[in-house]
Parts: C-alpha cells; sequence; structure tokens
RNA sequence: GCCCGAGUAGCUCAGCGGUAGAGCAGGCGCCUUGUAAGCGUCAGGUCGUCGGUUCGAACCCGACCUCGGGCUCCA
C-alpha cells in the first residue's frame, strides 16, 4: 500500500503496516522518537493499522503535541500506581495540561494525598515503566464500557456522557489496557509501551471538584511534569525554581517594598517607602503621558450609594464580588467596585456638546472587589486596588480613529516599561449578550482595525466578550516566557444607555456617545507585581528606589563620598552613602542584594583625582577611576531614556 | 467558600510530650577595609489566637485567624 508523508513523499509499505513500521522504514532515529502518528490530521497509536492512501504524519516525543501524549500516558502511569497503593481508589479524569499532566482520584474512606505520598507514587511508577507495560488498546460498546468500568463511578459517567454527546463514534468507547488488573477509559492515543516513559516527576497535591464543581465530590488531585528527556525535564525544573526565585510577594518582603498586615485583613497591601516609591515613578510617568495625550484629570469618592450601583448593574450581577453596604442614614452605601459609574456622572454634569468630544476621562480610581479567599494572591490577585482608570466618550465617528490611537498609547508605555512582547485577544460578541447586533458589530470591527493599525498579533476569541462589550485584551510575556494579561479597552455598549447619555450633535440633534473603558496598568498593584517578577526585582535604573550607592573605602573617605553623593544629588539622581563601619566587600555584597544599579567605591586614588570605582548592576568588569562628571552624565541619559538595561 | 500544606526572634528555619535554639538581620565595641559575608558582645519569643487532653503542651485534639498551593483545561 502507499502512504503519503507530510512533505508529500510517498512510502510503499506492506498491507497491514502501522505507525510504528512507517516511522521504521523512514528512520531509525524517527523510530525511536516516534510516539503516535497523525493519520489523515486524526492521532492515532503507532500500533495502529494504516490504511492505503493515508496522508501520515509521525509524532515524535519533542513536539508540543508529542509532548501531550507522553503526558497522558504517564497520567494513566500514576493512576495504576495510585489504584496499587490505595486498592479501590476511584480514578476520574487524567488530561495533559500545559508542562504536565493531573489525575483526578476518589481514595477509599475519603483519605488525602499527603506530600510524602508522591514519593511512594513516583517509586511505584518507576517500577511500571521498567516492567515495558504495553498500551492496548481495546474497543467496546457503551454498555460493555458501562460493564468494564461497573465499579469506577466517575467513568460510567463519561461513558454515559459520551452515549449522549455529539455523535461521538456512534456510541462506542475506547479503553487502554496497561495489565490484565489496570485498563483505563480513554480516547488515547498513548505511546506504545511504559518504557517510552520516564522523565517525570510528581509536583503537587491539591483538591479540585469532580468537573470543576462546587456542587459536585471534592477529588483529590496530583499534579506532574513529564518530558521527552532527563535534560528537557531538567530545564522545566529549573524553570519553576527561576519563577520561585521571581516571586513578587519574596522580593517584596526582601527589597522592602511591601506587605499585608493581617491587621489590615486578606489582600490588602501597603506600600513601604522604597515600594511606595517605586509606584510614585510609575503613577508619575503615567500621569505625564495621559497629560500629553489629552486625557483629564478626575477625581471620585471611595463609596457610592446603592442607587448608583443599581443605575449602572453592578448590583445586578455582580454584587457577590461586592463588599458588603454599610447603612447610614437609612441608605446603603457600598466601597465601589469600578469607577466607571462615577466618571459617567462627571460626563452627565452638565450637557455636552459634540465639540467636547472625545472626553477623556483619567483616574487612579482604588476600588474594592471582595475576592474569595482562596483566589487572592499577593499583589496579583487583591482585594483593594488602583486601577489606572479611564473612560472615553465619542461619537461613533470617532470611535475607529480614538481606538487606534489608545492602543498605540497603551504599547507605547507598556515598551518604556520594558515589555514589549505583545500577544492579544479580541474577544467578540458572546451568545448572551445586550444591545444591538449591528451595533456590536461596529464596535467589534473597530477595535479590530485598532489591532490590524498597530500591528500587533492577535487572535480572534470569538463570543468571550462581556455580555455588555467587545474588547481587546492585551497580554505580554515576560523576561522567562510567562504571559500576563494586562491592558484592556473595551467598547461598552450597556453603560451609556442605562445611563441615557447623550451629546448634543452638529445636527442640534442628540445622540448617544459611545464609551471605551480602558484601563492600561490594569491595576497599578498587579502591574507593580509583574514589573518586580520580569525583572527578578533588579528594575531599570529609572524606577530604582536607590540609583546609585557611594561607598568610601575607609572612613577617612567619608567626606569626599559625601560630596559625591550630595553632586549626584543636585544631579536628580537618588543616591545613598554606606558607612564604613563594615568591609567593602561586605558592603557591596549589600547593595547587590538590594539591587542597587550603580556601586560607587570611593578611596584615596579618587579624593585625589575626582573619580570613583563604578560597580554596574549586571556587568562582571569594575571600572576603576571614572570621574564623577562622566558618571553622572551616563546615568542621568539612562534614566531620561527610561532605558530597561543598565549601561555606562 | 471548599480540600491539602504551613504559621516558633524582624527574616530563613531546627526542635515534634519533660526548663525555648541556630544562622542572618538589629544595638554596642573593636577592626579602617579597593569591589558579593572581618571579629567580639548584647538584646530579642505568651512558639498565630482561643479552648481542650495531660502531672506536664511549641509538640496531641478542636475552633478561629493569616499565608501558600489547588478547585476551566473533558475519558
Amino acid at each position: 500500500m502507499t502512504i503519503t508523508l507530510p512533505d508529500g513523499a510517498r512510502r510503499e509499505l506492506p498491507a497491514g503496516a502501522t505507525g510504528a513500521d512507517l516511522a521504521a522504514a523512514v528512520g531509525r532515529r524517527l523510530a525511536e522518537s516516534a510516539v503516535a502518528v497523525l493519520v489523515d490530521g486524526a492521532p492515532v497509536d503507532l500500533t495502529g493499522p494504516l490504511a492505503d492512501g493515508a496522508t501520515v504524519a509521525v509524532v515524535t516525543a519533542d513536539s508540543e503535541p508529542g509532548r501531550r501524549i507522553l503526558r497522558h500516558s504517564t497520567a494513566h502511569v500514576m493512576a495504576q500506581a495510585v489504584t496499587q497503593l490505595w486498592p479501590g481508589a476511584r480514578y476520574a479524569i487524567g488530561p495533559p495540561i500545559e508542562d504536565g499532566f493531573y489525575y483526578d482520584f476518589e481514595l477509599p474512606g475519603g483519605a488525602h494525598f499527603s506530600d510524602e505520598d508522591l514519593g511512594r507514587i513516583e517509586e511505584r511508577m518507576r517500577e511500571i515503566v521498567a516492567a515495558d507495560q504495553p498500551f492496548v488498546r481495546e474497543d467496546h460498546t457503551v454498555a460493555e464500557g458501562l460493564e468494564l468500568f461497573a465499579d469506577q463511578p466517575y467513568k460510567r459517567e463519561i461513558i454515559e456522557g459520551v452515549d449522549a454527546g455529539e455523535g461521538a463514534a456512534e456510541g462506542a468507547v475506547s479503553a487502554y489496557r496497561n495489565t490484565a488488573d489496570f485498563v483505563d477509559l480513554c480516547r488515547g492515543p498513548h505511546v506504545p509501551s511504559t518504557s517510552r516513559l520516564g522523565h517525570f516527576k510528581l509536583l503537587k497535591v491539591a483538591a479540585a471538584y469532580w468537573r470543576g464543581d462546587e456542587q459536585r465530590p471534592q477529588l483529590q488531585r496530583i499534579y506532574g511534569t513529564a518530558w521527552e528527556s532527563e535534560a528537557a525535564l531538567g530545564e522545566h525544573l529549573h524553570r519553576l525554581e527561576e519563577a520561585e526565585r521571581r516571586d513578587h510577594r519574596r522580593l517584596g518582603s526582601e527589597l522592602d517594598l511591601f506587605h499585608f498586615p493581617p491587621e489590615i485583613g486578606s489582600g490588602l497591601p501597603v506600600f513601604h517607602p522604597k515600594g511606595g516609591l517605586v509606584r510614585k515613578l510609575m503613577e508619575d510617568y503615567s500621569r505625564a503621558e495621559h497629560e500629553a495625550a489629552g486625557y483629564e484629570f478626575v477625581y471620585t469618592p471611595h463609596i457610592t450609594k446603592a442607587a448608583l450601583l443599581e443605575i449602572s448593574g453592578h448590583l445586578g450581577w455582580y454584587a457577590e464580588g461586592m463588599y458588603p453596604p454599610m447603612e447610614l442614614e437609612g441608605s446603603a452605601y457600598y466601597p465601589k467596585p469600578m469607577n466607571c459609574p462615577m466618571h459617567i456622572l462627571v460626563y452627565k454634569a452638565r450637557q455636552r456638546s459634540y465639540r467636547e468630544l472625545p472626553l477623556r476621562l483619567f483616574e487612579f480610581g482604588t476600588v474594592y472587589r471582595f475576592e474569595r479567599s482562596g483566589v487572592l494572591n499577593g499583589l496579583l490577585r487583591a482585594r483593594g486596588f488602583t486601577q489606572d482608570d479611564s473612560h472615553i466618550f465619542c461619537s461613533s465617528d470617532q470611535l475607529e480613529g480614538e481606538l487606534a490611537s489608545l492602543l498605540a498609547f497603551v504599547l507605547r508605555l507598556l515598551r518604556t516599561f520594558g515589555l514589549a512582547d505583545f500577544e492579544a485577544e479580541l474577544s467578540t460578541r458572546p451568545e448572551k449578550y445586550v444591545g444591538d447586533p449591528e451595533e456590536w458589530e461596529v464596535a467589534t470591527a473597530a477595535l479590530r482595525s485598532a489591532l490590524e493599525a498597530a500591528r500587533i498579533p492577535f487572535v480572534v476569541a470569538e463570543g468571550e466578550g462581556a455580555f455588555y462589550a467587545p474588547k481587546i485584551d492585551v497580554h505580554v510575556r515576560d523576561a522567562i516566557g510567562r504571559r500576563w494579561q494586562v491592558s484592556t479597552l473595551q467598547v461598552d455598549l450597556q453603560m451609556p444607555q442605562r445611563f441615557d447619555m447623550e451629546y448634543v450633535g452638529a445636527d442640534n440633534g442628540r445622540h448617544r456617545p459611545y464609551m471605551v473603558h480602558r484601563a492600561l496598568f490594569g491595576s497599578i498593584e498587579r502591574f507593580f507585581a509583574i514589573l518586580i517578577e520580569h525583572y527578578a526585582g533588579a528594575l531599570p535604573t529609572w524606577l530604582a528606589p536607590e540609583q546609585v550607592r557611594v561607598l568610601p573605602v575607609t572612613s577617612d573617605h567619608h567626606a569626599y563620598a559625601d560630596r559625591v553623593a550630595d553632586r549626584l544629588r543636585a544631579d536628580g539622581l537618588r543616591v545613598g552613602v554606606a558607612s564604613a563601619d563594615e568591609t567593602l566587600g561586605s558592603r557591596v555584597r549589600r547593595a547587590k542584594l538590594e539591587k542597587v544599579p550603580y556601586v560607587l567605591v570611593a578611596g584615596d586614588e579618587d579624593v585625589d583625582a575626582g573619580t570613583v570605582g563604578v560597580n554596574t548592576r549586571g556587568v562582571q568588569r569594575v571600572r576603576r577611576g571614572v570621574a564623577v562628571s562622566e558618571l553622572s552624565e551616563a546615568v542621568r541619559a539612562e534614566v531620561a531614556g527610561r532605558l530597561a538595561t543598565t549601561g555606562a
């Protein structure tokens, strides 16, 4: 028979040949790294027979689809290990996920896994791998499947779902058997045998609700990771360590930036002087840029009577995410969860003319949201935070241009903060929506054209918009490749109506303005955390709380060091001096740990020559005898340019 | 909210039924240092909170508080 390869080449194989045979025919190395084949695009086991005339691609372990298969097979091995160690355990689902896999179990007697159990399970898994058990596919009818998994209620539920489901293979189910005792319901494909696995590690235990539903039983989940080689596994584990090293909560206390006092409450941070300084620098820069871009600054209160949130609709669909109200003089006052209703009231303070549009209102508005305790996560997910929030009101013919310049503005500021690797998402009208479909179309088209003008990669998330607005979400990748959602642009099709907003047009008629919500940092706290993690605490010089530290070699050089520091301060730099009570090495070390960009050392030679020794963050070589004026100029240039890396 | 784990000096952690420990940080003294930890000394704790078991609790049990991980990724 004839098989076509993805590059168009044809191979003649004997009838009944399998994917494994094909891989072997192409080459030995391919055969070794093959985990499955794609037959006309559909993933199939290596052991399955191929059909004449098919187009077949070999999936290798070092590709993302290949790793998914490895991970999926490893999950089965884990399930087998668990069922051996806990006889009577029920196993639910065990899919591959990004960078790994998990499997959910229900242990007999409601037992729970502990961290120590992971080692035992891993050990048993290694035995299973060493035993080189085959993955043998079995096809069953639904009735047979229900019989096979008679004592596995979760599997039975899945099978029943398949039967009712969207035409899934005419009510057939498949299972993969490793041993006489262990078989798992599975769509496949899988690696041919367990010896193809082995580069894995179990990472953590967690609880998860069956099918993610709080109303259903809570299962015990084990997360693990698996890779095609020991080296790839090692790299992944190293990435995890790196992420931990960059954790903003850890750096936040090491660098004395902020903390969460329990006395205040969960998710409510306080910024220390150094963190406050960084935040002020971010805000100052943002304010200046907004001013230059034609925004007007407004200030609104932190609490509001219920009436406002009834008009905006927040009380209707957002109440459980809000702090409960205080009763005062017969009214209920809520801490605000959003700034937009108040900005609308600024708009509505008087009649508006088309000549005033676009009206761009900006505020660092602090909002409070009652996040569930379990989802709080440092500054990334807090209960009180400050949005750099703006609302733009414009006419329909201004919408497209406004969105395009808005997006360009957003991207420019993000780039200044050193985040330049963008991916955007355009979320379109969901199934449940409010408003006029034609308006949705206009708004969505305007967002799309803004994205196209900005020339950044974007994907369309069909039906993912909020029910009142299509939107653009901007994601950035940080220094270690993690993706963060930051800015959002939404065209609100709901609020202008709810608040009956209008302006008087050139035609002397009344018109409804468009309203655009836009948060650039999202929340300042969250963006602060992303920067800390992106830079691993080593903020660029323009954002560093202390930009320069001067170290006199001995106390004899103190006066000179102070003179240098004063000179640099007069030049507008933030400078500290570390007195000579400790050894120079110890002070250098301290300055390095505190991530000060420039460490200057001043000794005898320098006093005579008006110079300093310059130890620059991230630069191996120390430069001796640098004139203070030269150093100052270089650092100032770096700060003025808001460069992301130290240089001088 | 629910499950698992953790709360001992400012920080990181040891101790896990029998009188509270170390390193770092901090105070003081000595040292006067040329690029990532000089030496000594002192101080610092109701062992998260409340209750229980026990002759005796940091340790065992319960409740609460706080923190960390997880609760969409369909067999």
